[in-house]
DNA sequence: CTGTTAGCGCGTTCAA
DNA sequence: TTGAACGCGCTAACAG
């Protein structure tokens, strides 16, 4: 264990000392001011590298009122989408010299608040919060002194501002993709009525079948989100409607259900029929057999557009309110289109 | 969007004011000081959360050198171990009033200095450092003037501290299980022989076996930690070796290739052949059929027993050095042990 | 161009 | 028991 020498940081008035000028000569050297002669500066900025100088962003801090410093509150860190969001998020904020304190609420309000304060207190810039599911969330209020975005789960109070995925418009990208590809007889299985997720993207499919003439095979069957529903529900379908010809499926582990309930069955995927998902989860999606066609929400890309909201906040631009919805994108693998 | 007021947070000596008294007494009054009269303490308690007084910990780091922050330093966020590793390290820290600064390094030597010094220059009061792999990492070195823990990945100077999984146990751990259920024709696939993770299981495998008086069916097979490669080699294993009755498999996803190659093959799970893996990655695991047995590397555990290390260090209690080796644990499934 | 002074919010002497 | 004064490290006024 390093406990090292207790080796008091270098100090800006080190730096000064040994460059021979006083701390705001130093200072203004450090920081570009421009009442400074060039010679001077040079000697200020040698010393400070040859000390390995880096200022206190506490002290900075303090003065400024600013920390450099914001905060995620995640509502689960188990959850599968909550991961690209803050990696897209880390990754924004890192790159401007921004840090990220990460608090874990764990669908607890309690906790929630608990963090809130306790992000507060240390006078973070800016807030994120991610919730798991894309329903909205409750407000976190408006008492708040620093900007707040929401991402993935958006904010219940339209005064807020909310970054969530289009997932409407993602149900619409897949059934312009089946029909794409010359599917006409479609079927949808999907994961719990309840989650907003499921019934928006069971709204863009309908609308794009709509508007391609067509009607979707059956109702749209809402269940678990779990690999064991797409497997039960691709075999009642594909059982009573022998002449589906794509089975859309709510997300990548209902699609891995069904595919290996069309194995099952004898039918061969994708030239007796399609299958397809949602979330673009690689770990599914490219192992399956034949890889998984699916819809990648951009979460990652989500989770940048959140931080630079919060970013455009900090520099006191009015970043609005109501909610900005991501759009996704189709990744077309064998098991809607065959590979030769 | 929550401009709200710019709201110059209430310091001290709003609080002092309020209370009639001077910062100083506020100062003690509210840090539980003795040496203050009762009845004034009373009174700058409530004028404190009458104002919902917050104390400025940048101020208060600035004098105490202490900042109640530590870091979380991951090379990669993608991965599947990294984030039960950081649940529980966010879990035990936030229940003490630390908070956690995360920071991403992508697997990036130069993004992990540069992470690195702006957690220090921050002022962290400890750090973790989380690798991807159970293969040591470089030590971030001894001139750090807070305590270092590793976590999952060792580093490899013993004289850090480091918290790993304890892989060889957990290979011993699945052969006894498979042993305990009878079998006694047992094959290993598993991953990238690069890996520590894959060359530590097989070696607890070897040595199970042995003291069980039994050899391994074949050779370990080594190759990639996909679904893919599962499905291959199971096919290659059970049609050279029909005598085979058990597949322990390296990862949860090489446990799903064997298990679809084995429906393949008309080989039924458990009752003729057993197949387990580890990892107990529960959307793989609970979603298979049967469902799958595995080892599970209690990685939030392990999280949490680094940040203890650093709370301890933290408190001057020496935390040692060397490598501490977190056990696995079997959780038994359908894989192994068929259900009535 | 450079240095002196002041103050960000807090905790800790040391006198009163 | 209380308060005035000092300093943590830094930057922004101002004066030189």
């Amino acid at each position: 264990m390093a406990r090292a020498e207790p080796a008091r940081a270098v100090t800006l008035s080190d730096v000064a000392r040994l460059a021979g000028v006083s701390v705001a000569t130093a200072s203004k050297a450090l920081n570009g001011r421009d009442q400074v002669k060039d010679s001077t500066r040079q000697r200020v900025v040698e010393a400070a590298d040859q000390l390995s100088f880096s200022p206190n962003p506490l002290a900075r801090g303090l003065l400024a009122g600013r920390t450099g410093t914001v905060g995620l509150l995640t509502s689960d860190l188990e959850g599968r989408f909550v991961i690209p969001i803050l990696m897209g998020a880390e990754d924004a904020f890192g790159a401007g010299q921004v840090n990220v304190f990460l608090c874990d609420a764990r669908g607890d309000t309690i906790r929630e608040q608990y963090h809130l304060r306790a992000l507060l207190s240390r006078r973070v810039d800016g807030l994120i919060v991610v919730g798991r599911q894309t329903d909205p969330r409750p407000s976190l209020g408006h008492d708040i002194p620093v900007p707040v975005v929401y991402a993935y789960a958006p904010s219940d109070d339209p005064a807020d501002l909310s970054i969530t995925p289009d997932n409407v418009s993602a149900g619409r990208l897949a059934v312009e993709h089946l029909v794409a590809c010359g599917r006409t007889r479609i079927a949808h299985i999907t994961g719990e009525h309840a989650y907003a997720a499921a019934r928006d993207r069971a709204e863009g499919v309908q609308a794009a079948l709509h508007a391609a003439g067509l009607e979707l095979v059956g109702d749209v069957m809402y269940s678990e989100w779990s690999e064991r529903w797409g497997r039960d529900a691709a075999a009642v379908l594909l059982t009573r409607h022998p002449e589906i010809d794509a089975v859309l499926c709510g997300s990548d582990q209902i699609s891995r259900g069904a595919l290996d309930t069309a194995r099952d069955l004898g039918r061969t995927v994708p030239d007796d029929v399609a299958v397809m998902g949602f979330d673009n989860w690689e770990v599914l999606t490219t192992n399956a057999r034949p890889e998984l066609t699916s819809i990648d929400a951009n979460l990652q890309q989500l989770g940048r557009t959140a931080a630079q909201r919060v970013f455009a906040a900090l520099d006191g631009v009015d970043i609005g309110s109501g909610t900005e919805y991501v759009a996704g994108r189709l990744v077309i693998r064998g098991s809607t289109v065959a590979r030769r």
